[in-house]
DNA sequence: GAGTGTGAAACGCTTCACAGCA
DNA sequence: TGCTGTGAAGCGTTTCACACTC
């Protein structure tokens, strides 16, 4: 009866409230309603109760939660009690930018391995590490024990990376280039699609564009008469990504 | 009846399409079926055929769809006709591979202004564009008729980094800081958090170990008759999303 | 009184299954 | 016969509303 049954779209948003307590607890807060961290964390507060309720009962009716409990138990639900040894896989733009991401928690995801086909980066330490060639995947991610690939190299190169880090043992993979991976049933595959994102970004501005001219520009058209909520509907933005995503859907 | 409403879920899904088919395209396809399309893209056929549905109906019962046809629609329906210009705000590794990366597909979202604070970088152009200050966000974004941000700053310049956007005009946002940006509600945002990618990677992977445990471990303990589906459920993998993100959530 | 925890209703997305058309 | 297009069923998520507890 641990991690039971927690919806996907909860997890997302777990790991979201995790890292605004973080900065509560940080500030010094030590009890917190459901109101005040759902506004904070972007969503409405029955949504939040809901979703601490997957991950059990830590509150206290007519006070509210202690942080300090709240962060712990999100932390073991969201398996964040073990280390999880990342690999990047790319050393490009991207790829140096995530070598030195100081985002990865404190706590959680430190990157120990760095891969490149370049004759030029074989060798160069890029955030403390030295980079390895991508036929060297297996053998070192399995000697260190990685767990979490990232993928940040053209698409041509992706999927051959992706069968290179899962017979090195890898359990889950962040897959920056715009291909769908096949894996194992037992390897977890989440994409982030910057290309995506934006063209999602773009629907939205076209529709409102659309709704707009339908609205107040010629209201005599056949199909002019339109179902329009309109504009300003809920203020909830942007999940995980379900799809998402990062959700980037950069996903 | 334009765009009327099309499911969140399935905006994100046909970009995808449009990817998949544009490299179809390159190779010479003239038609595909829903059956090689949805293959390519990860999804089942009938979900595809559903998707495809809301943008109108340009197949023919008995053979498939044709290639270019579709292409057109879809980049009708995301709003792809139009450019989108696009300003890039915190210059540093994440700012530096965005400015950079050829990925923003070819019509689309050109780069047309950088920003950061940095006095050692105003001025010095990346990727061909100059950096600017950040207080010139507004006017350099009216002027150069910008309409998507992306924010690659540190977490706390992004709010006011936002509302600069804004004041200039921008009309949707992508944003990789891990923040919850407040909008007014005619701009649309996208959030990319790494960090939330990783974790829900990191309770799939826990969620497992869990159920191995429970499962072949001690069959004697208090919960240990898990409700186990077990292993291999579904392939489809990874929303858009809705997720999430990069999606990233990366999203 | 204040605020959590949660069944139940409402909603939206996915899957099914088959009618309809080439 | 083959494959698209789609109503209807199924399922997961969100919202509601209120019982319950401090």
């Amino acid at each position: 009866m641990r991690a039971k049954q927690i919806p996907e779209a909860a997890v997302a948003r777990l790991a979201v409230y995790l890292r605004v307590l973080s900065g509560m607890a940080e500030q010094g807060a030590t009890t917190v309603s459901s109101e005040e961290l759902s506004a904070a964390a972007g969503v409405n507060s029955a949504k939040l109760r809901k979703d601490l309720s997957y991950v059990g009962s830590y509150g206290t009716r007519g006070v509210g939660y202690e942080v300090q409990v709240l962060v712990s138990q999100i932390e073991r639900i969201l398996g964040l009690t073990r280390q999880h040894r990342v690999a990047v896989v790319g050393i490009g733009n991207l790829g140096h930018a995530l070598a030195n991401y100081g985002g990865f928690p404190g706590r959680g995801f430190p990157v120990e391995a760095l891969f490149d086909t370049d004759p030029d980066l074989i060798g160069v330490p890029v955030g403390g590490i030295p980079v390895s060639h991508l036929e060297d995947i297996p053998p070192v991610c399995s000697e260190r024990e990685i767990s979490v690939g990232i993928i940040a190299t053209p698409p041509t190169a992706a999927q051959s990376v992706c069968d290179r880090l899962v017979a090195g043992g890898v359990q889950c993979i962040l897959n920056f280039a715009p291909v769908v991976l096949r894996v194992p049933a037992h390897v977890e595959v989440r994409k982030v699609d910057l290309a995506v994102e934006l063209q999602i970004l773009s629907f939205h501005v076209a529709r409102r564009a659309d709704d707009a001219l339908g609205n107040q520009g010629n209201p005599g058209l056949p199909d002019a008469g339109l179902p329009i909520d309109n504009g300003t509907k809920g203020d909830g933005r942007n999940g995980a990504g379900t799809d998402g995503g990062l959700g980037m859907v950069v996903r």
